[in-house]
DNA sequence: CGAACGACCTGCAGGC
DNA sequence: TGCCTGCAGGTCGTTC
């Protein structure tokens, strides 16, 4: 399940296997993704072309080519992997891009909730254009939190979970965060305060950013047929642990689910 | 406008 | 053993 520190693992493990390469193959062999696959025109824009450029923004991979960008999501269940050489496709490996030196790249995504778009401005794409700040930009900060919740009734959760506020931050990191910031998730994100505000900023930074750096020792390279992405290594303090002891102080924790997603809390550490 | 909820899709765990 | 149900997500569109 790819969250923000997934996403920025593949793009630092796929990046030098796929920049300033021709490309020879583009292959989509399952067009029916979350939205349908522009798959001709991608063809067409890449096809003896090259990306000059990798990077990412919310949870999208943009690969810059000379006529415009390959925008990709992974979903909840997507991959992007790099394999030395060609090898026989499998039930859920939808595209294949093959570089001039043969090395292949491949998206593969059991259920089908990634996209793989085509767009000239990539930033002004639909999708694209309206999406909050980065969590770990500067833009990103407790007043910023602060401001925007003003007189709204929503749980805290939903709040940081919301893609206009904030970018990235999906169910298992809203839940971390919230219990290294202390507040409970059904909190009124109206009534938190500009300090818990700016606890629960930090807090986001601090668990996505230890996450990407952990994220980038099980993912060294990309290259081989039996890599897996290393999800979860990092240690959690309440997701998945419900019915569990709190790590901090014992008391057993709690499950609630808020639009219909579980969400996990220490009824002592988080008020 | 904000808030809640359904839709999309598959694999897997749990119950019977 | 094998069905059936429910969950796990991310995020957009629809509805109230």
């Amino acid at each position: 399940m790819p969250e923000l520190p997934e996403v920025e693992t593949t793009l630092r493990g796929i990046q030098h296997h796929v920049l300033h390469k021709e490309i020879k193959v583009v292959e989509v062999r399952q067009p029916h993704l979350r939205w349908p696959v522009p798959t001709e025109q991608i063809t067409k824009a890449l096809k003896g072309n090259s990306f000059s450029e990798i990077r990412r923004r919310a949870k999208y991979l943009i690969l810059k080519s000379q006529q415009g960008s390959l925008l990709i999501h992974l979903g909840m269940s997507g991959c992007l992997r790099i394999f030395p050489t060609f090898i026989e496709p499998k039930k859920h490996d939808h595209v294949d891009i093959i570089f001039n030196d043969d090395i292949l790249l491949r998206f593969t995504d059991p259920r089908k909730f990634g996209s793989f778009l085509w767009s000239e401005e990539p930033d002004q794409h639909p999708l694209l254009k309206n999406l909050g700040p980065e969590p770990l930009g500067n833009s990103f900060s407790g007043q910023h939190l602060f401001e925007l919740s003003r007189g709204r009734k929503l749980p805290i959760k939903n709040f940081i979970m919301n893609s206009k506020i904030v970018v990235g931050v999906g169910n298992i990191y809203a839940n971390e965060a919230l219990f290294k910031a202390g507040l409970r998730p059904q909190r009124r994100s109206g009534k938190v305060t500009l300090a818990q505000f700016g606890l629960l900023a930090s807090s986001i930074k601090t668990i996505l950013q230890s996450s990407i750096d952990e994220g980038g020792t099980t993912l060294r390279d990309f290259v081989g047929s039996n890599n897996k992405p290393g999800y979860f290594k990092q240690q959690l303090m309440v997701y998945g642990r419900k019915n569990k002891k709190c790590k901090s102080c014992s008391v057993f924790l709690k499950e609630l689910r808020i639009g219909q997603r579980s969400s996990i809390y220490c009824p002592k550490c988080q008020v």
